[in-house]
DNA sequence: CTGAAAGCGCTTACAG
DNA sequence: CTGAAAGCGCTTACAG
């Protein structure tokens, strides 16, 4: 058993390339595959990290900032012999949730929702596992120790838009927002006013229901109404510009002509829309990359090199603005 | 620990509710987290389930057909307690992939690409490892045994584009695929076909060297450039049509006016094109969800109770046919 | 209801 | 290089 174990993992030089030989070959027979969980006993590791998507919906993966992030995070995982648990949960769902209840992560990631209240108490919960997390999309709150902050520069990604379009003279910009919004998207707003305010434009936050297509197109109609149409529409991420976008076309506004309008984060499907979105390129599949490398590499040193992580963001340009 | 094991795994009704409480209470006291790996080993059981997906690209969940399967399959079996191990890996890394090598799960969800033979080759790598297997998309060949094939009925998804623009009044219809076809592609193909032959229209099939905009965008403008302007462009799926949507807006014909415009699976952003974009709807999340739950009946029941599934699909009426 | 024991499939220190 | 043994944390049949 010493000897197979040996092969198995790797410990070639304990042996004559003969025995090596004889137990591969005995291997390739008999179609072994070594239990990993067995493996992972007796080491007491588990051998696998948890990524939990706190989410409302079931589709829990429609956000292509979402789907770019665990593909980035199971990549580099599978690269290294861990095992990704994928679980999408609703925030009243989550004390059930059996990554919480047994035992069998080495580590977490996080992608919360909610208010901040919200999502301090759901951190709370997932810091009770004693497991090291990595939180992505948001700040780590103080209390929360064994853990890495990984975010994109999202004040940035506002900053570069608004005065983007500031130069190209707009004067009275309106940022679309969601009316449940979140870390990043407060971020890109504050930039985004950062920039106004420091150029002398007018920056107003435009509150949607959602951003869905339908309630982002009745918060704009509304705004127009009361407050005329700005010089430009600045979408809080590429569903709501390319929503700001179709709502002009709709109403035979030209797009620039009439009004300048952006998205944010340079999915897909930017491409294909006319004009195409001006956005922000985010690095999304890095990010979840990165946050398996240093979730890794915090189980074999013990602690996290860092605190936070914030990814540069830069500016693609489209023909909307 | 025989009543600690009892209360984990909820046999209440062997101990009184006051033996009951005082297990809960310790268990909230110490924070007590069963080992999950240790119960899966006493029980010769792996509690997980792999998902495979083999894509030559990294982003392997760009699709929105592979990440509604997946949070599909992901919800159900965290509802049962069960893990979902996901993995993105190129064909040609297959081989060396931890979920064949080692023994860590019961079971296995299949998303496979390339051309029939790469597949099979695929499949029989994945039958090797003597678990059951759920393919989506894709026709299970003979000689996987322990096997169940879950597909959208993309026949139909053909025939019911078809023959809407065929009502519609097109005659001369021009299907785009790419050129690294796929059976779910090849079967709305058919089925067009299908349908352009029973009412005596036209299709030509137009191969795109992909189904990246700019390669269906340029095989489009090679395809007209030697036939005319057809009747109608279906795209092989919402990608390719809405490509075929802005290469149209971009040589300034009307849509559906000059030319008529369709796509497949109905995605999020076929509402984020103007005009909409007609479409089939593509049941993908449902068919995650069941073909998580086939599984887990296969494993408590010992065989699949059916070799195949075929979801239906339904037209989604845009503006641009 | 509790306690003692066996065993799931590994890893690893040790003796030969 | 091989063999015997302990132990990772559970479950479960059995005795008390």
């Amino acid at each position: 058993m010493t000897t197979v174990s040996n092969v198995v993992n790797g410990r070639l030089e304990l042996m004559s390339e003969a025995t090596r030989e004889r137990v591969a070959a005995a291997i390739r027979e008999l179609n072994y595959r070594p239990n990993a969980g067995a493996r992972n006993l007796r080491l007491s590791q588990r051998g696998a990290v948890g990524l939990i998507v706190v989410d409302e919906s079931p589709r829990f993966l429609a956000d292509p900032m979402t789907s770019n992030i665990l593909a980035g995070i199971s990549n580099y995982l599978s690269g290294n012999g861990y095992g990704l648990l994928v679980t999408g949960i609703r925030r009243a769902a989550v004390a059930d949730l059996h990554l919480l209840r047994r035992d069998q992560t080495d580590g977490l990631c996080i992608m919360a929702s909610g208010t901040q209240q919200e999502r301090r108490a759901l951190y709370r919960q997932f810091k009770d596992t004693g497991q090291p997390i990595v939180i992505f999309q948001d700040e780590a709150p103080d209390f929360m120790t064994d853990t890495l902050s990984i975010r994109q520069d999202d004040h940035k990604a506002g900053e570069l838009l608004a005065e983007r379009l500031i130069q190209r003279g707009a004067r009275r910009l309106a940022l679309l927002v969601p009316a449940q919004s979140w870390p990043a998207m407060a971020e890109r707003q504050a930039g985004a006013l950062a920039a106004a305010t420091r150029h002398g434009a007018k920056l107003d936050t435009v509150t949607c229901g959602s951003e869905e297509i339908a309630d982002t197109q009745l918060a704009i109609a509304r705004y127009v109404e009361r407050s005329g149409l700005p010089d430009a529409l600045l979408g809080g991420n590429d569903q709501m510009g390319c929503a700001a976008l179709t709502w002009a076309q709709d109403r035979n506004f030209a797009v620039p002509g009439d009004v300048r309008v952006t998205g944010c984060n340079g999915f897909a499907f930017i491409d294909y829309v006319r004009p195409r979105l001006t956005s922000i390129a985010s690095p999304a599949y890095e990010m979840g990359k990165q946050g398996g490398a240093m979730l890794l590499q915090r189980l074999s040193e013990g602690r996290f090199k860092q605190r936070e992580m914030l990814f540069d963001v830069t500016l693609v340009p489209g023909g909307s603005d």
